[in-house]
DNA sequence: TGAAATAGGACTACGCAAGTCGTATTTACA
DNA sequence: TGTAAATACGACTTGCGTAGTCCTATTTCA
């Protein structure tokens, strides 16, 4: 419960590494020994983030993965976002559509758990991968 | 990911309810009614907030439960903690023994979501029923 | 051509969330 | 004193999401 996936906090250490080493191009095997991850699903990680263009793939021999973007622009929701899909949301009415909580007429926590929704959403938001190296 | 359970929303729903009313009787099946909540469900979650001392009982015919502080000395973070019973954390090593991730040594994310996990603790603690009814 | 790398789908295992059911216990009140 | 209204509580099912594994295809450098 309120917890972040294994795989947004890879796909976090995985841009932190490749931002800590000034972009410098970087293969998901070594990312994968240097912090014990497995890399199956590392692999995933980085291609979700390829797809949402926070990281730029380069296939082949000598290949591996760069930032597609400054690190002061990419933040830790983009990555959230990316790799999961849906819409970060303490609550069902806040991931999907409200009408989607059977008790969501009567509800009287909405309002109150929706400070904290914007509250999270802005330290995501503003938290950039930059500060994080 | 990163949702409340539904059961923290129940309680939250109740306990505003029964402050709402200046702390007067009142019972699962009127709750559960009014707010379309599974009494069952209900019913369990209440027992929770009882042995968490949040609430209290009354047992028997004409029952029910009230609350056991004032509403400005019960917090969103007691409800929760006391109905999860588990440590709110957003990663494994904020929610469990810290070693338990076998990442730990390696991680290089840990201080800043720590951060993050400190801000969710200060707006759970400090939002307190009172503020919602 | 072969090795190194990304791309991506299929599948399993496990745990948790949500809800249901059944039964026991307590207590007010007729 | 009996009955109805209420809490107490454990066992169980079902479904879903998370994490991980496996396998194969494709790209590209040397
Ligand atoms: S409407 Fe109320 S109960 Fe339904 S998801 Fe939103 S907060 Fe939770
Ligand atoms: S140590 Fe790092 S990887 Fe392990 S739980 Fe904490 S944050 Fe997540």
């Amino acid at each position: 419960m309120l917890k972040l996936s294994k795989k947004v906090e890879y796909g976090l250490i995985a841009v932190r590494h490749i931002a800590s080493l000034n972009n410098q191009i970087s293969t998901v095997k070594e990312i994968s020994e240097k912090y014990a991850i497995p890399s199956d699903v590392l692999a995933k990680v980085m291609q979700r983030l390829t797809k949402g263009k926070l990281i730029t793939s380069h296939q082949g021999a000598m290949g591996g993965y760069t930032l597609a973007r400054r690190a002061e622009e990419i933040s830790v929701m983009d990555v959230i976002a990316v790799i999961e899909g849906t819409q970060v949301g303490i609550a069902q009415c806040f991931a999907e559509e409200p009408q989607n909580c059977s008790i969501f007429h009567a509800c009287t926590i909405k309002n109150p758990l929706g400070k904290i929704q914007h509250n999270l959403e802005h330290v995501f938001n503003s938290m950039k991968v930059s500060e994080i190296v």
